[in-house]
DNA sequence: AGTAAAAATGGACGGTGTCAATTTTGAGTC
DNA sequence: GACTCAAAATTGACACCGTCCATTTTTACT
């Protein structure tokens, strides 16, 4: 009977998913728990584990989610009509964005201490956001010494190793806005320069 | 009388911070609890209270530790006589150097969820480790477009992110050995030409 | 209708960090 | 050298947590 709370009310798992998702956001990843998470929902502390049989499961779903999340943003947000370089800083800023706004489900999508890096879905998601880094390098075949997976990784490296820095605050206090994202294009631009 | 267990032993601080990080290298952060390092160094669960007030002022105490360690590698392994390209490698090379080493020290450095990140001295040891690289880009003045600062930060993110992706195996399961540095230099190679 | 599996329940166990009251030790003073 | 007093270490308690277990309820299928 439409969502009315039933013994089995069907969708629990998502429920619990969404639930855990708003407590991660409110309070970071130590604040996400089982027993939090079950008081929220309103089921008994048990009863999640019907659907995720560990702690360590739960979180791998809302990684791959986080993982999915973000690469619906870049499809939206990187159009593949744009030449190499309007790419490639479409999906830094991108980044930078997703973590700006939600910087605890950013954590947890690195957090492998918390989450089965076995799992395939898991996998498959992070696999997804790359590869899209990859097919944009190899689109725009440039002639140049670096192969292209260097240069992802290069370009990987430095928009993840920025943001996850500012993210903690090891950065300077300055430039604490959104759209105070003039650093991060005019280092990612260095990187291009040297990568073109 | 020497070393012999008293009730007050004097240096329990001391103790404590060494079976943390015994421990922290064997088992992780996760591992690593106020119980089992009492446990360990054979005291009550509850005399480690006495000389940090928390978990957090002991991981604090930690990873100041950590930064600390790292300057005095930085100090031994990267002469300051060097041209600035060898200079900023060979701090690249360290820092990739102690991770793999030492990754759970590593995390740690960065989990600022576990870190009392208003404390002076941590924010001390930091800092010296910052101005390390900075003072490299100063002393080398080029007449560049881009800012000594910006520089540093970029240098700073590119190497924090290949060596947190590399640590929780987010890279390609290639080279995996220490000396397999050669990625990691063709990339702050890469940024350097956009660089300097 | 009857049965078997799935889902949710409450209770228990061992573990954690932190607090409080207590006992032991060490150093400094008369 | 006895006394004091603060620091250090002890035991015990509390409220959590994740996980397991037996039990009860619901659903689905024959």
């Amino acid at each position: 009977m439409s969502q009315s709370i039933k013994y089995h009310h069907g969708n629990l798992k998502a429920e619990l998913v969404s639930a855990a998702l708003a407590l991660l956001d409110e309070q970071g990843i130590e604040g996400v728990g089982i027993r939090q998470i079950a008081r929220r929902v309103g089921v008994a502390h048990s009863a999640p584990a019907n659907h995720f049989k560990n702690k360590q499961a739960l979180f791998t779903a809302l990684a791959t989610q986080c993982f999915a999340d973000l690469n619906c943003l870049l499809d939206e947000q990187v159009s593949p009509a744009l030449d190499l370089s309007a790419a490639v800083h479409g999906i830094c800023q991108c980044l930078l964005n997703y973590a700006l706004t939600s910087p605890h489900r950013y954590s947890l999508m690195w957090r492998k201490d918390c989450v089965d890096t076995q799992n395939a879905e898991l996998d498959a998601a992070m696999e997804t956001v790359y590869q899209k880094l990859l097919s944009v390098l190899a689109s725009h075949t440039q002639a140049k010494q670096v192969d292209i997976e260097s240069q992802a990784i290069a370009i990987w490296s430095l928009i993840h190793g920025y943001v996850s820095l500012r993210l903690d605050g090891s950065l300077g206090k300055g430039q604490d806005d959104i759209t105070g994202s003039d650093r991060s294009n005019a280092i990612v631009s260095v990187l291009l320069e040297g990568l073109l």
